[in-house]
RNA sequence: GCCGCAUUCGUCUAGUGGCCCAGGACACCACCCUCUCAAGGUGGCGACACGGGUUCGACUCCCGUAUGCGGCACCA
C-alpha cells in the first residue's frame, strides 16, 4: 500500500488547553503514517509561549493520547535520542543557530519597542499598508548591534526576508502556493525573553529531530513561506509538509469551537477527548470517525479497524476543504461499535459506568443483563438509566398512569396483572417458558399481546420503555417479579 | 485593506474530460419486522455556488464573481 520510508512524524501541540478532537485528528494523522511506513511518533510540547502554559494541559494531552491508543515512540515521558522533547529544554540548541543566521546575515536584532511597533502598525495599517513591521533596525550596522546588545540593552532577532521576489511552497494536500516576498514580515524568530517563537523552534527542532512529514492545521499555511525561507538559510532539506484542513462546527459554519457548549435542550456538545471519554464514547469508535474526517479510502468503505486505517491512510485522499464534525455520525459509530463488542468486553466496560451512577452492580449480574441492552446503547453513561431496575429489591414509587395500556382503561389493570401473576406464579423462568406462558395468558384475555404486557412491564421495571420482556423478567428472578406485581396491585387498591 | 486556501445532497464523502440526467454514509420520511424502545431490512427525499471560456463533450481544465475560512503578534 506504501512505497514510503519510514517516516519520522511528530505531534507538536503547545500545551494551553485541554486536547480537543482537532488536535487528536493531527496526531492520528501523525500516528497512521508513522504506523504505516514501520517509522517513528513523537510527542514534542512546544512550551514557547510562557505566558499562556497550563501544566495540567500536559496531563489532559497525554490521557487523550493514550485513550485514543495513539502510542507515541518517542519524546515526553517516552524519552529517546533527539532530545530534550520540550522547547524550553532546548534554549541553547536555538542559541547556536540564532547565532549562525545572525552571522551569515539572515537574521537581525531589533531594538524597536513594543510601543513603537504598535504605533508603527497602526500607521501602516490607516495609510492602507499591511500590518506589520517597518524594517526600522534592519540597516543598523551588525557591530553598532553587537555593542548595544552587549550593553544590555533588550532585542529581538528578526528574520531577513528578501525584499523582492517570491517563493514557491509545496503542501502534500493542495499542491503548490506561491507567495509575493513582500507580503512576509521580518517575524520575530527570538524573543526579547531570549525564548524562540514558534517559527524558529519549529524549523530547528523538526529538522534536528529529523521529521520526515510536517502534519498541522491550517492555520499555518500562511506562514510556511516564512519557514521555508528558514530551512534555505540554514542550509537545510525541508521535509514534506502537509496542512490539514479546519474542522467546522456541526452547522458547517465555522470553525469547530474550543469551548464546550450546551444545546439548546441542555445537552453538552463535547469537543474534548477527556469529555467524549466521560460520555462512554468507545476509543475504536472515535478512531474511525476522527480519521474519517478529512480523509476518505473510497466511495463507500467505513467501518475499518485500526489495522486497515493504518495500511490505507494516504496524504492524498486527504479533502483539502474543511469538514464538520458530525455528533450524529459519531454516534451511530459509537453504537455500531458497541453492538460489535463481546458480552464480556461490553460488561467490563460498562461496568465503571454502571459504578459511577451509583447503582451496586457485581460483574455477574451485569453480565446476564448486557445482551438485553446491548443493542439499545449510544454511548456508555445511557447503561445505568436503563438497567438501575434491575438492582435493589423494591421499586421506588413509578406513575400508576403508565400501567394502561392504549385502548383500555384503568380498571383493566389490575385484572391483567392478577392473571400475569397467576401464569408466572407457576411457570419456568427462561425465555422460552416465559414466552408461551405469557402469550397463551394474554390470548386468553383476548387481548394484543402488547396490551397485556404493558402493565406487567411497568410493574415489574417501573418504566414503560424498558428491555425486552422475557429476558429481563428471566433476570429478575420469580421471587422479586411476583413480589413487584404484588406490591403494584397493593397499590392499585389503596 | 492585503495575501493565501477552499467551494458536489442539511452533514461527511466518491468522482481526476465521456462509465454520472452524479455513487455511498449519517440525519430525515415511509413501509416491513415487533411485547415497549432499539437493532435490522426495503424504499424515498436530497447536491455538482454563479458567470464566462477551452473542448465533439465538462462535476472534472482555465479565468472572473460570490461566499466561507485562515494569516498579516516579542500567541501558538
Amino acid at each position: 500500500m506504501t512505497d514510503n520510508q519510514p517516516a519520522r512524524v511528530r505531534y507538536a501541540p503547545s500545551p494551553t488547553g485541554y486536547f480537543h478532537v482537532g488536535g487528536a485528528r493531527t496526531a492520528l494523522y501523525d500516528y497512521l503514517l508513522a504506523r504505516q511506513t514501520g517509522g517513528a511518533f513523537i510527542l514534542r510540547v512546544e512550551d514557547t509561549d510562557q505566558k499562556r502554559f497550563n501544566p495540567e494541559a500536559v496531563a489532559d494531552l497525554l490521557a487523550g493520547l493514550r485513550f485514543l491508543g495513539l502510542e507515541w515512540d518517542e519524546g515526553v515521558e517516552a524519552g529517546g535520542s533527539y532530545g530534550p522533547y520540550t522547547q524550553t529544554g532546548r534554549l541553547d540548541i536555538y542559541r547556536k543557530y540564532t547565532k549562525q543566521l545572525l552571522d551569515d546575515g539572515y537574521a537581525y536584532r531589533c531594538f524597536c519597542s513594543s510601543e513603537r511597533l504598535a504605533a508603527v502598525n497602526d500607521a501602516r495599517q490607516k495609510a492602507g499598508q499591511n500590518p506589520g513591521y517597518d524594517r526600522h533596525c534592519r540597516r543598523l550596522a551588525p557591530p553598532e548591534t553587537e555593542a548595544r546588545a552587549a550593553a544590555g540593552e533588550s532585542f529581538t532577532v528578526r528574520l531577513k526576508v528578501p525584499p523582492a521576489g517570491s517563493i514557491t511552497v509545496h503542501d502534500a494536500i493542495r499542491g503548490a502556493v506561491t507567495v509575493k516576498n513582500s507580503q512576509l514580515n521580518d517575524a520575530v524568530l527570538i524573543k526579547s525573553n531570549g525564548i524562540p517563537t514558534y517559527h524558529f523552534a519549529v524549523v530547528v527542532d523538526d529538522h534536528l529531530m529529523e521529521i520526515t512529514h510536517v502534519m498541522r492545521g491550517e492555520e499555518w499555511l500562511s506562514s510556511y513561506p516564512l519557514h521555508a525561507h528558514l530551512y534555505n538559510f540554514l542550509g537545510w532539506e525541508p521535509p514534506v509538509f502537509a496542512h490539514l484542513p479546519v474542522i467546522l462546527n456541526p452547522a458547517g459554519k465555522g470553525k469547530m469551537s474550543k469551548r464546550e457548549t450546551r444545546a439548546p435542550d441542555g445537552s453538552l456538545y463535547p469537543v474534548f477527548v477527556h469529555t467524549f471519554k466521560e460520555m462512554g464514547y468507545l476509543p475504536e469508535a472515535m478512531f474511525n470517525y476522527l480519521a474519517l474526517v478529512g480523509w476518505s479510502y473510497d466511495d463507500k468503505t467505513e467501518f475499518m479497524t485500526r489495522e486497515e486505517i493504518i495500511g490505507r491512510f494516504s496524504l492524498k485522499r486527504v479533502n483539502a476543504s474543511p469538514a464538520a464534525w458530525n455528533y450524529d455520525k459519531l454516534n451511530h459509530f459509537n453504537g455500531i461499535y458497541i453492538r460489535r463488542l463481546s458480552v464480556e468486553a461490553l460488561t467490563d466496560r460498562l461496568l465503571p459506568f454502571v459504578r459511577r451512577a451509583g447503582i451496586q452492580a457485581d460483574r455477574d449480574t451485569l453480565l446476564k443483563i448486557t445482551p438485553l441492552i446491548q443493542e439499545r446503547l449510544t454511548l456508555l453513561s445511557e447503561a445505568a438509566e436503563k438497567i438501575d431496575f434491575f438492582f435493589g429489591d423494591d421499586l421506588p414509587p413509578f406513575d400508576l398512569a403508565l400501567l394502561t395500556p392504549k385502548k383500555l382503561t384503568p380498571a383493566d389493570v389490575p385484572p391483567i396483572l392478577q392473571k400475569a401473576r397467576a401464569v408466572l406464579a407457576r411457570i419456568e423462568f427462561n425465555h422460552d417458558a416465559l414466552a408461551a406462558g405469557l402469550k397463551q395468558a394474554a390470548a386468553d384475555m383476548g387481548l394484543k399481546a402488547g396490551q397485556f404486557f404493558q402493565p406487567v412491564r411497568v410493574a415489574t421495571c417501573g418504566k414503560k420503555v424498558a428491555p425486552p420482556l422475557y429476558g429481563t423478567l428471566a433476570v429478575l428472578g420469580k421471587e422479586t417479579v411476583l413480589r413487584r406485581i404484588d406490591q403494584t396491585l397493593a397499590r392499585l387498591s389503596e
